[in-house]
DNA sequence: CTGTTAATTAACATACTTGTTAACTACAGC
DNA sequence: GCTGTAGTTAACAAGTATGTTAATTAACAG
């Protein structure tokens, strides 16, 4: 998983357009007509919406006459879980403790080197 | 949670810049000028970052003489894992038979809907 | 008060995003 | 071929993001 993926991932998750339209298809493929009935939007704008999914490899289309079905693509999504797993301890209740007393070191240590390169 | 702030969060996260300092932050809190350190880019643009990291709420900022310590707040990173979660069972090698399974359902349903309304 | 360090704000350039409408491609059915 | 439906591409406008350098604020040290 590049960086750059990660990039692209997060950035077509933070519409919330494209969010619903991953929910949507959570539930089965859609085509894109299917896709843009619950939004106010005008088709080319969904398309291109399903343009910055596709281009993150979150959703992958075939061809079905003039259909195009979208279907949901979970990889990325893994690597997005995968990254948020390294924070778990810091939001975790029963780590709480445990991350404040590391803060309370951390801030002694701070305080000591910036101390130590005081003017 | 908001849709607004997973967008806001989502958002933050799609720059390599502002996730490296997050890691940074992981291991304690850095002043403006120690997070700064490891990247080509000046300044001022760091404190950018930072002011759209804790926009997103995914930082917060004491004040300790002329230094501005920064800290990771986790809360939001919280809100990604559990949205993501949600589509665990895409990924979950456990679960393959059955996404599997539904999709072919779906398949069959969606192709019915169509095969009513083609022309 | 002066000089130095830490950090932010201002002003600006450039590029990307996201929406619109209008024009176009592709296929189905007669 | 003609017509209607599905979907994309083109051209454009408006807003947002991200970087730069220069100027500014704030706090410490002498």
């Amino acid at each position: 998983m590049t960086e750059d993926r990660l990039d692209a991932t997060f950035a077509s998750l933070a519409d919330p357009t494209r969010r619903a339209i991953l929910a949507r298809l959570a539930q089965g493929e859609a085509t894109v007509n299917e896709l843009a009935e619950p939004f106010e939007m005008s088709l080319p704008a969904i398309s291109r919406h399903l343009k910055v999914l596709e281009r993150a490899g979150l959703i992958s289309r075939g061809r079905e006459a003039q259909w195009r079905p979208c279907r949901l693509e979970a990889g990325p999504l893994k690597d997005i879980a995968n990254w948020v797993e390294h924070y778990r301890r810091f939001w975790d209740a029963s780590f709480d403790r445990m991350a404040d007393y590391l803060k309370e070191l951390q801030t002694v240590k701070t305080k000591g080197d910036r101390d130590d390169r005081k003017n």
